[in-house]
DNA sequence: TGTACATCAGTGAACGCGCGTTCACTGATGTAC
DNA sequence: TGTACATCAGTGAACGCGCGTTCACTGATGTAC
């Protein structure tokens, strides 16, 4: 196997990147090695050098590809949900506690250690900043943000909070009832509650 | 240095857990060596299979002990908020809120990635799930949760829950003004919400 | 267009390092008499 | 109580492994003429 077409690179490249993605929302940057994005990939580890200059690189990148697909996926849940009000904010909660593989782990939660142990302008750090300000912005704009309402936004703020804490505990604890409780209470009795005051 | 008295043993055992439950806090267990631990116990590495037949079993138990620290400060801080009430969860929140020296910072936050990691039936997974289960019901207790309104407890989960999503937040993002008005909309608004209809 | 050469994406092995764990050893502690 | 011996907490070096990174090499691709 010789040199690859400039194009071909640049697809094994963004191919580097998605598998790191996957792979760094589910074990978490650390318990993944170089090797195993590679293989992912479909490569061997040596080449990864030709494509970014160090693990930390492409752990940033990947971070952002990671927030920018949640960011898609929210907002294509949103779409599907019509009307815009009530029941989007619902669907879209719905959609976030929902199992799903372990790829598509809310990065939020699984990319915080390695965002938190950088240091503040450290690229990683940078990219899961701004991913998750993304995603709070619109998980704002499903809830209809805009209206002016005072305590509105307070509102938003902390179902949001709570919502990524609630999955946070729901990862880590495992599947105890009180964790399913606390899940269906933010379902069935925040986001009403939060509505109401549109 | 020869042997050592059997208390002396036993003290230092306990000084290792101290020190690891300290560090796994700080850093993360997969952060910090068994060398590190020793050596802020003051040993060196090669005592450590003295007293724990490997890592994971000292995480287990640091972690247990990190846990049951966070409760007592807890109930200690609610205990110094005389009234019980609504002055008591808002000073519980900012306590929980407050800067602490990183050994002290919240253990669900911390160890939840550790705690994920691990099979279901792992020591540090139940040690972990047992003492979140322990914050909440402090965290309960101070709100007043006795009292059986219906969606009492559903506030108070959803406030727990928007409380560690926001530290979590906070720790990985970093000093962002929304991150911080987060933090100020849970003191300011949501606290009294919840307190008024008690 | 065809040809000769430089480039460089990808390979697979190797390097260096840090980690969890093991081990031979030390000498004060605990114990049997 | 005193003595002889076994125990074992702690030491410091070593082992083995996996990881991030480097490197010599290959051969198809890109380019200059």
């Amino acid at each position: 196997m010789g040199r690859s077409t400039r194009s071909q690179a640049q697809e094994n490249r963004a191919r580097i990147v998605d598998a790191a993605a996957g792979l760094f929302r589910r074990h978490g940057v650390d318990a993944v090695s170089i090797a195993d994005v590679m293989t992912a990939a479909g490569m061997t580890q040596g080449g990864f050098y030709k494509h970014f200059p160090s693990k930390e690189a492409l752990a940033a990148e990947a971070c952002a590809t990671a927030f920018a697909r949640s960011v898609e996926a929210w907002k294509e849940q949103a779409r599907q949900s019509a009307d815009g009000g009530q029941a989007a904010l619902r669907d879209l909660l719905a959609y976030y506690f929902s199992e799903k593989p372990p790829e598509r782990t809310c990065p939020m939660v699984a990319l915080a250690r390695d965002a938190a142990a950088e240091g503040q302008d450290q690229p990683l750090h940078l990219a899961y900043g701004d991913g998750t300000r993304r995603l709070f912005e619109a998980f704002a704009a499903v809830a209809g943000e805009g209206r002016k309402a005072p305590q509105r936004r307070a509102q938003i703020m902390t179902l949001f909070a709570a919502m990524v804490g609630a999955n946070l505990l729901a990862r880590a604890v495992g599947d105890e009832p009180w964790i399913r409780e606390m899940k269906t209470v933010l379902l069935d009795a925040v986001v009403p509650a939060v509505a109401q005051r549109r």
